[in-house]
DNA sequence: CGCCAGGCGAACA
DNA sequence: TGTTCGCATGGC
């Protein structure tokens, strides 16, 4: 395992664990809001994969700590050091007051604000957000969790695991999954990591293998999308250089992304702030909060939801969203 | 059990 | 340009 760079954790070197100094940032609601979906809660840390990297973080009093408990043995993303990735990822350098600052100032802002304080929009890889994205039509979060689970178990690049890491997590892990009676294959993996597999990898499997991860009709749309990304008909590095339009119209041209999910990727992968992406709990959110008792048309509801938010109208969405979905979520 | 889930595309008018 | 419907699968 490698030593990470960066300011090392006063008290953790053994662990080498880094710390992030940052402020008004929700650690936990910002990894399960439904933006990114292959992080998991242990003890009280999270942990998840990134770029073949295998990282546990801890909401700390001061900020957030990271420690690094594996990598893939191939080289996965862009070659910048782990604590520059966690930085670009969970965007550590954004002001967020100032993003909160530009909200519309009315009362059901407010009171999205008021209530999902530290939310923040990660910068997740294009490729993993696009196949996580095409999954995630008429599905349930925990169900597109088990599909994008499946899939990297099955066709991702295995990570190797410190055998003391390792050993914690089957204890802890199996006997909370084994007492609620839901011990699956592909739980019992949980003490091993697996990257994202990658679009070439994804190109050479079957359709059916691709069902075989519970993702349905979804299964076609996938494995088009990783033979367009693979052959170079879609070149997802440089979609960043495009303006909003031209690099919707270039993801919607895949077979499965249409509108909404071209803008979750514009959004959480490309931080493209004029991406708004309206799904049932955004437009559930738009029509109770900002015409109570009354029955916008689609086309009005759409045309308040790309004027009445800018400029950072992909970051209030997310408040939006978390707000309806998880603070009120009976009624 | 029926309903719905961070939709999309084909088939229609 | 604007509705309607089928699509897999599973949580509640």
């Amino acid at each position: 395992m490698t030593r990470m760079d960066a300011t090392e954790y006063p008290g953790a070197r053994d662990s080498g664990a880094i710390l992030f100094p940052v402020s008004d940032y929700d650690l936990a609601a910002t990894l399960d809001s439904g933006q990114a979906f292959r992080w998991r809660a242990v003890d009280d840390a999270w942990e998840g994969i990134l770029a073949g990297n295998f990282f546990r973080l801890r909401q700390t009093t001061d900020g957030i700590s990271a420690e690094l408990l594996g990598s893939a043995a191939s080289q996965h993303g862009p070659r910048t050091t782990h604590s520059e990735q966690l930085r670009d990822y969970l965007q550590l350098d954004v002001d967020l007051a100032a993003v909160i600052a530009t909200f519309p100032e009315d009362a059901p802002m407010r009171a999205a604000v008021a209530a999902c304080r530290g939310l923040r929009l990660l910068r997740q890889e294009p490729w993993e957000c696009l196949v996580s994205f095409i999954c995630s039509s008429t599905k349930q979060i925990v169900q597109i969790r088990q599909i994008i689970a499946r899939l990297c178990e099955r066709f991702g690049e295995p990570i190797p695991v410190a055998a003391e890491v390792r050993r914690l997590h089957s204890n802890a892990e199996r006997g909370a999954q084994k007492a609620k009676g839901k011990l699956e294959p592909s739980d019992v993996g949980s003490d091993r990591a697996f990257a994202f597999p990658s679009a070439s990898r994804l190109a050479g499997v079957s359709e059916t293998e691709l069902r075989a991860c519970k993702m349905g009709f979804r299964a076609p749309y996938v494995l088009a999308a990783a033979q367009t990304v693979a052959s170079g008909g879609l070149d997802l590095a440089r979609l960043h250089l495009l303006a909003t339009d031209e690099a919707r119209v270039k993801l919607m041209e895949l077979p499965g992304v249409g509108r909404k999910i071209a803008d979750c990727v514009l959004l959480f992968a490309y931080g493209k702030q004029d991406a708004f992406p309206v799904d049932v709990w955004v437009r559930r959110a738009l029509t109770e909060l900002y015409f109570p008792h009354r029955r916008p048309t689609p086309q009005r509801l759409e045309r308040f939801a790309n004027t009445h938010f800018e400029p950072n109208a992909g970051f209030a969405q997310q408040y939006l969203f978390h707000y309806v979905r998880t603070l009120r979520p009976k009624k």
